[in-house]
DNA sequence: AACCGTTTTGTTAACGTTACCAACAAAGAC
DNA sequence: GTCTTTGTTGGTAACGTTAACAAAACGGTT
């Protein structure tokens, strides 16, 4: 159990502090660290001689120490519900790229759509002190989210609304991008819907519901309640819950998925039901991951730009940590890919033909 | 340009320390360290006192102060290429999960295929004094990844071997995959091989090109230079690089791939000009990531637990921290997934039918 | 009341770094 | 040769925590 500080015992480079260079080059402490941080006022002669030493001790400035001091960890808390989730990597590259460029280490955290362990990771950044945070799609009620985030020196939530002194919001406009997808299959001639709502603690679910219910109140349509099923934003979630809603009578001819990969598990579902899709059912996803298009059929969906959302949520903290004025949120519009899931019912032709 | 320290001015519960709380509560700061870490010789009635100001001032133990006197930051390094590979996520699921039980925190970077930015982590996470590391499927070369290595107090490699002093390893056979893949292939009765070999710095690229050659060379075949083409394991890599393999001349019926997304861009590549997978062309991936089941045909290819191996990969990292014996690297196994991208070419008889 | 052992509490120093100020040396001004 | 001025270097303390030891308080014996 005893953990040994380095592996290789005789390795002279292995954690030789600014004392270690000091005594052996023959200077104090503190000149060595105006040489590590090129500050001026040190006789190139001493640099030189120091320079040598820390390259043969092979120093590395401990950020730990120095984090102590500065109060400033240059560390960035990033959460998310799951990197598993393929809309999530790519937000989390454009928010690394963007710290990397200033700077900046991230620690990411998977919470696993468990609010708990959100709220653990929470204080977990707040104990690490990181400079500030970013959370993803919190499934924390606000109250609770907002006292972690009070705490905290600066952060950002993305796909949520939050007051400017708390934190800075970067969001999709959710509402927009159903009220897209809807007004899509009415056009198709669709009338009987099945929504696959995703987690019911998501506020961008909520927000999507929100945008069907207008959507298709304003075209004299009611969505049955029974025709809305929560589920787990994973492809088994999709393809669970639309097992309940496709034996629904009657069954729906098109369904709004909570996301690419609910869609995918309904795909799924259809294909074992003998279903075609998009004759016999129309599937929309939301958020046009890399492999939408790859489905069968290729589907239809909502594109949302992750990359820039990472990367703005990124710029927005980074412009918090600076005491920048704070900005108002930003908000992004989903755009409608249509592809070949989704097309004109063709329920009555095959069932008359059956 | 200044950092306010606090979002929230008035806010008390900011950044108290020990001693804060020790003031308030009219005790030492060691009382209220043994209180905050539940050590046994406090009485009762200090320990409630305490624990009152505590929740008051609500404090959180510095773990950057913490980790200085006890030269122990628990925090892991894990390096990945990219997570926007659908291969990494499930592997930084599987080590953070373990990571997670074990009261770790994790640092992801990504070095996105870029040797110094691999080393750049390498050294942040030396200079950040993690505990120990994780690399994946490092693209350094042996002498320089080594270097770092040594340096850290445990570390242990994803997909390449290491010399059990320097770190440990956890690998996938991928010799016998590619082998696997070729002898599914000539069963099939295939005879024109290409290849889409990925990066040509990948350790675990070079070893299924070792496979396939020996696979080949046992069968009586000989994979011509020109058939193999290294290209970015990512979508668009794939399609452009497949581009270039079918126009060759002859034309190669089958396609072995150096991951599933490589294979997705080929199977792109193959519906622009007009060739049917499997009828005119197989594709064989490698992963089987979730979606390689969706694709346009499902996806032929080597399925690897990459869940587990990065579990693995983090259970080894923590005993090698504990100073356990070195075990030897885990090597495991991928399988073969038959899907609907491989099968007897057909080729001529769509060539004499036209 | 003096003594003992036990429990509870406090003091000091240290982890590695750097801000701040003091000390010193060298170079120039008179 | 003394007095600045400038340039270079060193000493001290502090960031927040805790290990190790020291001291006090307590309860019970004789």
């Amino acid at each position: 159990m005893t953990r040994p500080k380095r592996i290789v015992a005789d390795d002279p480079a292995g954690k030789a502090t600014l004392h270690d260079v000091a005594k052996q080059a023959g200077v104090s402490a503190m000149t060595v660290s105006r040489v590590v941080n090129e500050q001026p006022g040190v006789k190139p002669a001493t640099r030189d001689r120091v320079e040598r030493v820390l390259n043969q001790l092979g120093y590395r400035p401990n950020i730990v120490a120095r984090g102590l001091k500065a109060a400033e960890t240059n560390t960035l808390g990033l959460l998310v519900p799951d990197v598993t989730n393929p809309y999530f990597p790519s937000l989390v590259r454009g928010a690394e790229d963007v710290a990397f460029d200033a700077g900046y280490t991230l620690v990411l955290h998977n919470f696993i759509e468990d609010r708990e362990r959100e709220a653990a990771a929470l204080t977990m950044f707040e104990e690490r002190r990181v400079d500030g945070v970013i959370v993803c799609s919190p499934r924390l009620p606000e109250s609770r989210l907002h006292e972690h985030l009070a705490r905290q020196t600066a952060a950002v939530v993305v796909n949520r609304r939050a007051p400017a002194e708390i934190a800075g919001s970067v969001r999709v406009d959710h509402e927009v991008g159903a009220r897209l997808a809807v007004r899509h299959l009415l056009e198709l001639g669709h009338r009987t819907f099945g929504v696959l709502a995703g987690p019911d603690d998501s506020t961008a679910g909520q927000e999507r519901l929100a945008g069907i219910h207008e959507e298709l109140k304003a075209a004299g349509i009611t969505l049955q309640e029974a025709s809305i099923i929560h589920c787990p934003p994973t492809m088994k979630g999709g393809s669970d819950a639309s097992k309940v809603l496709l034996e629904r009578d009657p069954r729906p001819d098109a369904v709004l998925c909570f996301n690419d990969l609910v869609a995918a598990g309904t795909l799924e579902t259809a294909r074992n039901l003998n279903l075609s899709v998009p004759d016999n059912l129309s599937v929309v996803g939301y958020d046009d991951i890399a492999y939408a298009s790859m489905f069968t059929p290729a589907l239809t969906t909502l594109r949302v730009p992750t990359y820039e959302l990472g990367a703005h949520a990124m710029r927005m903290l980074l412009g918090r940590m600076n005491g920048e004025p704070r900005s108002i949120g930003i908000v992004v519009q989903p755009e409608l890919i249509v592809r070949n899931s989704t097309s004109t019912p063709r329920r009555t032709l095959q069932e008359s033909s059956a």
